[in-house]
DNA sequence: AACAAATTGTCAAATAATGAGATTTTCATT
DNA sequence: AATGAAAATCTCATTATTTGACAATTTGTT
């Protein structure tokens, strides 16, 4: 194992135990020698993703938010998705949320509350199960084929169990049913009593950059009329494609693959 | 210089640059040979601080959302100013922000916006000037002698062009000014046309936590009674911190040093 | 299918990480 | 201010790990 893999134990801990821990019980707890186990913190608390807080315990850093931050002044998505999704929560009384794919995860970008502000259990940040969920299955629906087919290898059984199909034809076909659908919805998949709509906001390519949803409680969706909520949710997912090809910034600049050099 | 070292220069790299870089910019810019390079790329994948986003490129990942979640889930001036700050954007009409000390640095921890959505240079995310702004005076003004003294050293000249006084002993004075009206004001440093009023949040030991400002329009701030604003934003400090020690969640637990074993 | 770029092995030399124990610094309390 | 215990750092010989040139492989596009 190396020493960058086990440096980064630190942050696991931090993250789980939260709050803050002395240097001690970070070294009893993982095994590492006491020099070595300062000389793992001094590194990180010198990156600012630790630091040291009152007396001798260490807790997650500054450096995290001001990431964060970086994250999020840079993503065009959410730049692209802020005003709109205020105008969302304005018009539906419901709270917004936008999810992205990073990698194998799904993850709230963003949350804009409503005048209730709804309590999520997958606010900012939470990484939310990938099969679950509206704005999940909005992303997987859109995904290409292939990556389809590989998430549906590795996540066969809870697809399975979420009825969104036995096997592989029949997850395609739900996911098809989907996208002609155009939007999908939950209701209590994550939340008991909350229902979601979401639909999915496509590059200028054509592939899922993220999910925009409405967040209501299951009463106030009764009451209101479903498919124009959807129609509703369709065109502010649009309406933020439109602001991301309006260039207020400069544009994402897509590598392509280059030729050698000459 | 220690791997560990090497390694964290591509986080700063990614975050300077943002957006994404490929694998051989990264190497070639941090002089890494290609595979160390790759090396050092997959353990901060396998980190999830980094995420490999469409083509050969990287970015920065969903772990640091998930552990900026961990900090704000988890901080407990955070949980007991949120709803304060609702309430005071609500009676303000301004926009309320939280700010932290975080070793040398001063963070935004939480920016509520208010119904003008006022676009602020140091949102949540952005370390601000230790010596400028009503939420840094604050800070700085509560902090023990000590603290006080040791940053004023490092950052005389700022604090002098920024009119906090010439020396330790005029900064000292101010900051005791600062301290009898119990809050501090500041017009246009950070951002010109806005201002912002700001009260400071102890913990039950009497110790700066956090403070809490109202950020308003040059010309709004001008239509209100500023006593009256000053006495509010004072009563929201005292309220975060009524709602501090309310254990909604477990107690803070502070550690104090111990006698050695037996 | 074919190609080029992106990524992952291989392996010996060299460098840097490690831990026991001693030592120094820090800081709450007297 | 002085104290004393805990927290953090230092020293250094031993050992394991990292490193980079080069080759092989995988991945994704035309």
């Amino acid at each position: 194992m190396s020493s960058l893999t086990r440096m980064f134990a630190v942050l696991d801990l931090l993250e789980q135990r939260a709050l803050a821990l002395d240097a001690d019980t970070i070294c009893a707890e993982l095994g590492y020698s006491r020099p070595t186990g300062y000389r793992y913190i001094a590194e990180l608390v010198r990156a600012g993703l630790l630091v040291r807080v009152g007396g001798g315990a260490y807790g997650l850093g500054p450096r995290i938010i001001e990431l964060d931050y970086a994250i999020r002044a840079n993503d065009p998505v959410l730049a692209a998705a802020q005003p709109v999704m205020r105008a969302l929560v304005a018009a539906t009384g419901g709270d917004a949320t936008l999810a992205a794919t990073y990698g194998e995860h799904v993850v709230t970008t963003h949350h804009e509350a409503g005048p209730e502000a709804l309590i999520l259990s997958y606010g900012r940040g939470r990484p939310m199960p990938m099969v679950r969920g509206a704005l999940s299955k909005c992303l997987l629906a859109w995904m290409p084929r292939a990556r389809q087919q590989r998430l549906h290898k590795i996540h066969a059984k809870e697809i399975k169990a979420n009825r969104l199909g036995a096997d592989w034809p029949a997850f395609r076909a739900a996911m098809a049913q989907v996208r002609k659908d155009g939007y999908a919805v939950s209701i209590g998949e994550l939340d008991p009593g909350l229902v979601a709509v979401a639909a999915p906001v496509h590059d200028d390519e054509g592939s899922v950059q993220a999910a925009v949803a409405v967040v209501l409680r299951l009463a106030r969706y009764e009451l209101l009329d479903h498919a124009q909520l959807a129609a509703l949710v369709m065109d502010s997912a649009r309406r933020i494609e439109h602001a991301m090809r309006t260039p207020a910034l400069a544009a994402p600049a897509k590598k392509k693959r280059t030729k050698a050099k000459p």
